[in-house]
DNA sequence: GTGAAAGCGCTAACAC
DNA sequence: GTGTTAGCGCTTTCAC
């Protein structure tokens, strides 16, 4: 690798004329300048970035760390992230957490080594602990919020969402709903639940502590709520669910296809994001769908425009709106309007494009 | 952030013993070691990798870059590539390509100033050229091959993957099947290709290029393949297709339901790599299943041991072997032994837990 | 076993 | 406008 001291050497030039020719082209003469670029482009120069940012105490780099990058929703996270933070010159190093406040802190540890301008993280329940290890880095929490006091944060409307969901099926007329709802040291989890609680207070419904059951956001955490939610006797059994994620959502569908139960005629569900996987099911899934990409691509860009200024006693909140896309996995309660018999799968209707 | 030197002031040593204590323990004395473990302990303090990378040149970073992190196969190359990185202490820098050679350029161009110890890349069509401008830096090749004689390669065996596709497809009585294929200046689409032709001249079946439908990996140019194949006049469309990859198998399902053909009773269908999607859609879809962890586990570590030795003349070609997964998108083509009347879809098998 | 000193590649003060 | 020089934080000779 060439360093600039051989592009200035080959434009008989100091190291420090060409540095400027590079970073500051104002500041050097025209022909200085021309003959600079022409050495470097002629060397195939390119910056140590190391030693740059040992030098401005700067890196221009940003730590990234999602729960899970095999969850699409956490990976459209990230790729929002990603692009916005390439558009504005900076690199991102990504790691994963799986949801394990020790591997976070570790992927902290790691990050603090390598002077990052920045933090974006989607917490776990030890985030709030683990972010006194790094004082003075400014951060912006992504899709949940940790309760650390210092931090930007950049989430959905997750109480709006719930409620909104929740209402659907009231509306629908089911009576009995229950939700499988994720840990409860998440600030979704505990959000959604809230939403869930109060579309049923205000419709005047009971709030019924058996119908809730709890998961740690896992596809089998689902598909193990779902069976024991749908092994209640017929009368006590829900005849609808509301799933608090995305990975849930899908274990809970396996559960009741297990069942053999029709959905949406024996069991509406809702679940919380969208996806492929819930657009392209059978049937078609109805979902409370998040703006995963914008929400990573704001995310870095609040965190890109806070770093000039100075921190703020209050830090931004940003929160985005969810919106009810109403599919094929919801309808009236079977007691309803229609037969308890059991019925063959709908056909799906064809996917609009 | 507390540096070497106030590490060395608190335990009253010089910063070359508190160097030495902290990354070659056995080079000092016991006493001494703990008064310096203590000192950093008691500060808090984390090594700047920086500053030891610029002085070791040595960055014990990993440079990745994969097509598309939202495609989830690329996801699970990228976690595999991660954890093993995580195991032998060294950082990944994640990059997306998105498929195109621009990208990647500027990619590897970014990559380069950060002096990565290693590379692992899943090539565009642009990637032998580009490595052009990386000489000295050891490479592996994810999943594709460039074409570029100094990496190596960590790939599955597609050719044989595809022989054993389509021949089970032909051995299901299928005699007129379409394949919708990848870019032909992409390994892995090259040998699924041939991999089709080979199964048919085995069976000594006609190739017939109009069965052929190029696509750039996308959901869309597998719809509109499949629209295009399946619109063909009855008796010369085909009764079976295989798709060249997961994205286009997506996209090819849409338009057979969307042309409200029976999956299997109409039409047959094998993909390309594994998927919860594949796994819970309606019908489970036979697939050609790939071990995408391992191949992004195995890559890092193949490159992390080939870090100390010499560049052998002939590098590593590491292929590892794919299996064909039967369910429920596969079967006798009608004309066989079904009726060609329209049949509601059959209700997919519990899935196995 | 420990310390003094040099230097990785770069940029920013400071001269001129 | 340009050159000289110092120094970011670390590791590694080289003395002792």
């Amino acid at each position: 690798m060439p360093s600039i001291q051989d592009v200035a050497r080959l434009a008989s030039v100091s190291t420090a004329t060409a540095s400027r020719a590079l970073s500051r082209p104002d500041m050097v003469a025209t022909g200085t300048r021309e003959r600079v670029e022409a050495a470097a482009q002629q060397l195939g120069y390119q910056p140590n970035v190391l030693a740059r940012s040992l030098r401005q105490k700067e890196t221009r780099t940003i730590g990234l760390i999602v729960a899970d990058i095999l969850n699409p929703f956490h990976a459209m996270l990230a790729k929002g992230v990603q692009d916005a933070a390439d558009q504005h010159g900076y690199t991102v190093f990504l790691f994963n957490s799986d949801e394990e406040p020790a591997k976070e802190l570790r992927a902290m540890d790691t990050l603090r080594g390598h002077l990052p301008t920045g933090l974006i993280v989607a917490p776990t329940s030890g985030t709030r602990a683990h972010l006194k290890t790094l004082p003075d880095l400014p951060v912006v929490e992504l899709d949940r919020v940790s309760g650390h006091a210092g931090s930007t944060t950049v989430t959905v409307d997750n109480l709006g969402g719930a409620i909104t969901a929740t209402r659907h099926l009231i509306e629908l007329g089911h009576r009995r709903i229950g939700m499988i709802v994720g840990q409860q040291d998440i600030s979704t989890a505990i959000d959604r639940h809230a939403g869930y609680r109060a579309a049923l207070h205000d419709a005047q419904l009971p709030y019924d502590p058996t119908l809730v059951l709890p998961g740690h956001h896992r596809e089998d955490d689902g598909y193990r709520a779902a069976r024991q939610l749908l092994g209640r006797p017929a009368g006590t059994r829900p005849t609808a669910l509301f799933i608090g994620n995305n990975e849930m959502t899908v274990g809970a569908v396996l559960a009741a296809r297990e069942l053999e139960l029709d959905i949406p005629g024996d069991l509406s569900i809702v679940g919380f994001d969208d996806s492929r996987w819930a657009q392209t099911m059978s049937p078609p899934l109805t979902v409370i769908s998040q703006p995963a990409y914008d929400l990573g691509r704001l995310a870095c860009e609040h965190l890109i425009n806070e770093l000039g200024q100075p921190r703020p006693v209050t830090p931004a909140r940003v929160q985005l709106p969810t919106e009810l896309v109403v599919r094929h996995s919801t309808g009236p309660p079977a007691g309803d309007a229609l037969s308890r018999a059991p019925r063959p799968h709908s056909v799906p209707p064809p996917h609009s494009r």
